[in-house]
DNA sequence: CATCGATGTGCATATATTGCACAACGGAAA
DNA sequence: TTTCCGTTGTGCAATATATGCACATCGATG
């Protein structure tokens, strides 16, 4: 047995913004592009760009810039509001994953 | 925007224990009856049941002792594992929740 | 002006969730 | 002893959600 927890952001009871989330935009922003993106995260680029999407509308905020076309085939990276947003949710949730594992392993030894 | 979190126990990568689930328990332990309990947690007896037996498989503990038949058509109630189990999981979420809210009030005036 | 790899999207399929319907049960009351 | 009641337990249909395939579209570069 183990614990696991997830912290995300709502607007109108809908997810905006999870550790995943976090994780994929961190991986366009490595990348430069929603495709290698989804490579790294091991799912498809249509469940990629549902998912970024759904953020965005519910946000009412760009998180990332695309281009169709062009060198490469085109790209993505974030926008600052972006990147500003991921910061803030890594800082809300540092530590807390940690705490649980102390806990867990003083209470189920 | 707000700050959701969920903490839960897995056994082989699949959920054991959740607040839904303890409060679904608690239900259980108040009224006395599967049915009862679905009734306060507003879902199908069908749901309740599952959800129930689904982390007993899994743990291979049993959580509620039933009765078929008898006074009142039967019922349930907890069993001592079940309430331990209870106790352990609410010692282990205690705070989390109120440092998280502490914290995004701070993160997003 | 043809090429290439990426964005964007419709739609079919698979999977999980939900809920309806009904059988089985047994203590209590008649 | 027999009927009655509300509960447990379960099969299966209906619904919702997630997933993935297929393909059109785009535009800077050489």
């Amino acid at each position: 047995m183990n614990v696991k927890s997830n912290i995300w952001l709502e607007v109108d009871g809908k997810v905006v913004l999870s550790l995943w989330r976090v994780q994929l935009l961190k991986a366009v922003q490595e990348t430069g592009s929603i495709s290698r993106a989804a490579d790294v995260m091991d799912i498809t680029y249509r469940r990629a760009w549902d998912k970024i999407h759904q953020s965005e509308e519910r946000l009412g905020v760009k998180l990332v810039e695309t281009q169709i076309g062009g060198a490469g085939g085109g790209g993505a990276k974030i926008t600052p509001e972006g990147e500003a947003l991921i910061e803030k949710y890594i800082a809300l949730i540092t530590g807390v994953d940690t705490l649980l594992q102390q806990r867990f392993t003083e209470l189920f030894p």
